[in-house]
Parts: C-alpha cells; sequence; structure tokens
DNA sequence: TGAAAATTGAAACTGAGTATCATATTGGCG
DNA sequence: CGCCAATATGATACTCAGTTTCAATTTTCA
C-alpha cells in the first residue's frame, strides 16, 4: 500500500505510514478518528488533517473504500480487488473484501423495470463471520 | 404514509404532515436540509429538530430508507417495498425503488469463500434515468 | 370544551470535517 | 553528505449537520 503510494509519485512520510499501519491493525476497517488514535501509537504528532488528507489520497488511487452501514459511512477498509466489496460481521465490525460479484441478472431486470441504464453498482453484505458464529453459540 | 403513521398511533400533527408532503416534491429522494426548505413552505415554522424527528419515525416504521452514495449518505427516500432497494440517477439523482434483487447466489459464493454467514445485505444501483439518457444525447 | 399526553421548536451545545498558513520533512542533486 | 525546492504536516480557527434540553404549543379523547 505504501509502495503503490510511492510508486505513484507520492512522499513516504511518517505520517502517512503511521496511518497505513494503523489501518492494517484495525479489524479489516476504521474510522478517521480510529486510525488517529491507533497512528499516533506509531507517530504521537500525527494530526486529524493528515489523517483526512491520507485517506483522501488512498481512496484516490482505489487503494481504500470507503464502508457504508447503519451506524454511520466513516469507516474505511483497505482493498485487493478493484471490483470489490465488503461483507461485514454485525458483531466483531470485522470487515472481508470478496471479489466476484455477479448481480447481472439483477441488473437486466431493473433495467428492464425502470427503464433506468445502469452504469455502476454498491454491495455490502452483513451477517457473521466465523468467529462470531461461534460466539455467538455461548451467547 | 400520513396514514400509516397515524395507524401506528402517532398524532397527526401539521409539521409532520409538511415534511411527508416535503417528501413527496423532491425526486424520490431528499435530504433532512431539502426536506427542511420545502416543508417551510407548507410550514412556515416548521423546526430543523422536527425533520429529524419525523424521519427517524418513519424510518422505524419503513416508510422510509436512508440512501447512501459517493456525495453523502443523509438522503432519505420513501418506500413501498419492504425487501425493496434504490436505483438513483447520477445526472438528476432521482432515486426510484425497485424490488425482486435475488443475490442469493452471489451470497451462497460469498459464505463460501469467506465463512461468514450472511444474514442481511445492502444494494444500490446507479445509472441514467429515461430522462436524462435522452438528455444525455444533448450534452 | 378541558385536561392530559404528545409534539414542537428556540437556543445552546457537540464534534466531525475543512480551510488556512507558517513550519517541518522529504527526496533529488551536486 | 548537505543543500534546496517541492511536498507534506499540523496547530488553530472555523463551519455546519445533528443533538440535547426544556418551556410552550398542539393534538387527542373523554
Amino acid at each position: 500500500m505504501l509502495e503503490a503510494l510511492v510508486n505513484s509519485g507520492y512522499s513516504n512520510t511518517r505520517a502517512r505510514r503511521a496511518v497505513i499501519e494503523a489501518m492494517f491493525e484495525a479489524r479489516g476497517q476504521a474510522s478517521p478518528a480510529t486510525l488517529l488514535a491507533l497512528g499516533q501509537a506509531h507517530h504521537a504528532g500525527l494530526g486529524r488533517v493528515t489523517v483526512y488528507r491520507t485517506l483522501e489520497l488512498l481512496q484516490k488511487l482505489e487503494l481504500v473504500r470507503q464502508l457504508h452501514s447503519e451506524d454511520g459511512c466513516h469507516a474505511y477498509a483497505p482493498t485487493q480487488h478493484e471490483h470489490g466489496h465488503h461483507i461485514i460481521c454485525q458483531r466483531c465490525r470485522r470487515a472481508v473484501e470478496f471479489a466476484g460479484c455477479d448481480i447481472s441478472a439483477v441488473v437486466a431486470t431493473v433495467e428492464t423495470q425502470t427503464g433506468f441504464r445502469v452504469q455502476n453498482h454498491w454491495l455490502e453484505l452483513f451477517g457473521l463471520c466465523p468467529d462470531c458464529q461461534r460466539g455467538a453459540l455461548d451467547g
């Protein structure tokens, strides 16, 4: 991720390293506030503004994707697949990326039904991760 | 919508009528700020707080659904179908609900791929509405 | 109509996100 | 290695959506 950033001509700075490390320490996703807190463990002076700027940059380079859910739309998740989506654990909030979403049948139906021409879509799944499925048994 | 609200035991108030009317005057979706502005045409004294409270109520009764998109997650759209989703025009922002999204194949794949158990999903389509498809030809 | 219950909205507050700008860091070059 | 221009940073101040509070108003129902 840092490498991709450098390859695109951006500087390898202490602040950016801190944010990226924070991103990977979180469980697949993190809010700006979380990234700030985690990032400050690596670089005490890390500022709020820089977290936002770094996220903006990572998002532009498609290294990170913004997640949306009931409880707010301020989480960011690292991406491996260009056209991936995320599944989020409703219990522990862990996010995992998946690829290969084929919704062409739905798209075709909707185009007929509404007359819209579909150009893009946004899909997110919610459920229980393997760990929390086990945990749910205990209560 | 007003009827459903009253049937659930809530009062039929001037403020709520104004918000609901505003909701239907918008193109299938509106932000709280828009609802406030449009609603004040019906009830000049309408307050910001009441718009938020009414939206919360309508959302609880599933008469309205929150939409998410690139440019913010502060839009609300009226719903007809309990398990509907929305398609949003990228040009004019008009939102239309559609029903019958069958993504069980994707769900099955993802469950195998990730080990998650899927319980819920969130789907939104983006594209051009019929009007804007024509408009796009003009430029 | 009258009174209790529900609802409203003005005012003050909160906190995420943004703009600004002087300072510090980075990377290339000699 | 050390210097310099370009890049990036973060302290500060600001904005504005959304929330809390609470006295006043509106609604409902007997």
